[in-house]
DNA sequence: CAAACCAGGTGACATATATCAACCAGTAAA
DNA sequence: TTTACTGGTTGATATATGTCACCTGGTTTG
């Protein structure tokens, strides 16, 4: 069990560009406190507004992180899938959740206290680089996210949401999501039957074709126009 | 001259969160190559995708930060007031402005080299950590404007800024603001003309007064029941 | 001085989008 | 088998919001 354990902390080692900065007395810190945990489809991993104790990396499977607001409506940020850890803010501040995250699919996460986590951030600076790098490309997407969801109408929005779950989730054009249309709805900022529909003219116009769980991007070049265009 | 530099860099420190975890070397070698800039009203200090060489302090003034979008549309996104540095996500990735910064006063801002500012994070950890906790404030605030902004509608919205213009930029209720009715319809996304008109059922409510540039809020319970309400 | 210009402000109108209700197919439960 | 239930889908309708055109008063500019 140490052993597999061991095996599967140099795996992310070596899949992770920030996990890479460790040494091999952090990496074993880390190892020793860290909790391997299976989720199911759809089970939560942690709750807006929770304590926050720990780190969370995905190992397998895949993660949507949301925020959910008073009107029970909700907005996904982003995803986690192997070898990402989730970024939490809350961390560093009132150690408080300040979005969920739930599995899409069977996941394992490790879990790391969050106090290990930050004195190793304190004694290797490049692993705090690499750290800081990541947050920073977080941010910036969430600028380009503000930015759509604020600036761009339905179709424009949509297509952005195909582009990036076939060019930076999924890596695959014809992909298959474990997203429901309401989580679709949920990335662009709108409701689920405008997403339905905007689907469909979408499909009409040959742009896209979707069969089930099943989505191909079949004309791309159009689809980032009409992302461009908004 | 260099005499009034020192005291301006020991004001900062002794007014800054972070700036107050460095030490006396760090300081003299932030001192000694720091810039300081006076900005008139409406100048730039930096334009979003321009290359980004230098971190920037605001040590007076008010600078307002804004994202641009292709179809000529703008979000803003926060302010700088002093003391503080603005957070320059793109410093850690591609060196490149992913907003752009405006002086909404007379400002002066000190301008230090990313390098030198990056060494001393990688050598100073409690600055290192003092520097993550502002960024994830920073990310916790972006994540409730996300969701004010895609999921609440206009009154709610401007209410929104409302409070937040009185409560955390101007820490003054019968305020006096430079911001236009166009920048405060781009703090809210929507439009001038919406922004006017949700302006005056607040006037007409008596929920707030204006007289040119002061803005008094009269009614904060009810401004936050409809920020709540959305 | 007049001319031009700008931000603030208002009204009429068009439209993007949400809401509501209903229907359907597949699947789990009884 | 029937029932309930879920997620996807569609249509009719209401409404929030943007667009456009215009007016105002103050300030700059020639």
């Amino acid at each position: 069990m140490a052993n597999s354990i061991e095996a599967n902390c140099l795996l992310c080692m070596q899949q992770s560009d920030i996990f890479r900065k460790l040494n091999d007395t952090e990496l074993h810190s880390i190892n020793s406190c860290r909790v391997s945990i299976k989720y199911h489809q759809g089970e939560i991993l942690f709750k807006q507004g929770s304590p926050c104790h720990d780190f969370v990396c995905i190992t397998q499977g895949l993660v949507k992180l949301y925020i959910e607001s008073e009107s029970e409506k909700r907005i996904i940020i982003g995803f986690a899938k192997p070898i990402d850890y989730i970024f939490v803010p809350g961390a560093f501040t009132d150690k408080r959740h300040h979005f969920s995250a739930v599995a899409l699919e069977e996941t394992t996460a490790c879990l790391v206290g969050a106090d290990v986590f930050q004195q190793i951030l304190e004694m290797n600076s490049s692993f705090a680089g690499a750290f800081l790098t990541k947050i920073s490309e977080q941010a910036i997407r969430m600028f380009e996210q503000l930015s759509s969801l604020t600036h761009k109408q339905m179709p424009g929005r949509l297509a952005d949401v195909l582009l990036c779950l076939s060019q930076k989730i999924y890596n695959a054009n014809p992909f298959v999501t474990s997203l429901s249309r309401q989580d679709i709805a949920d990335m662009s900022g709108m409701t689920k039957e405008s997403a339905i529909r905007i689907l469909k003219t979408f499909k009409d116009d040959n742009l896209i074709r979707t069969e089930g769980d099943l989505i191909e991007l079949l004309n791309i070049p159009m689809l980032e126009t009409i992302s461009r265009n908004g």
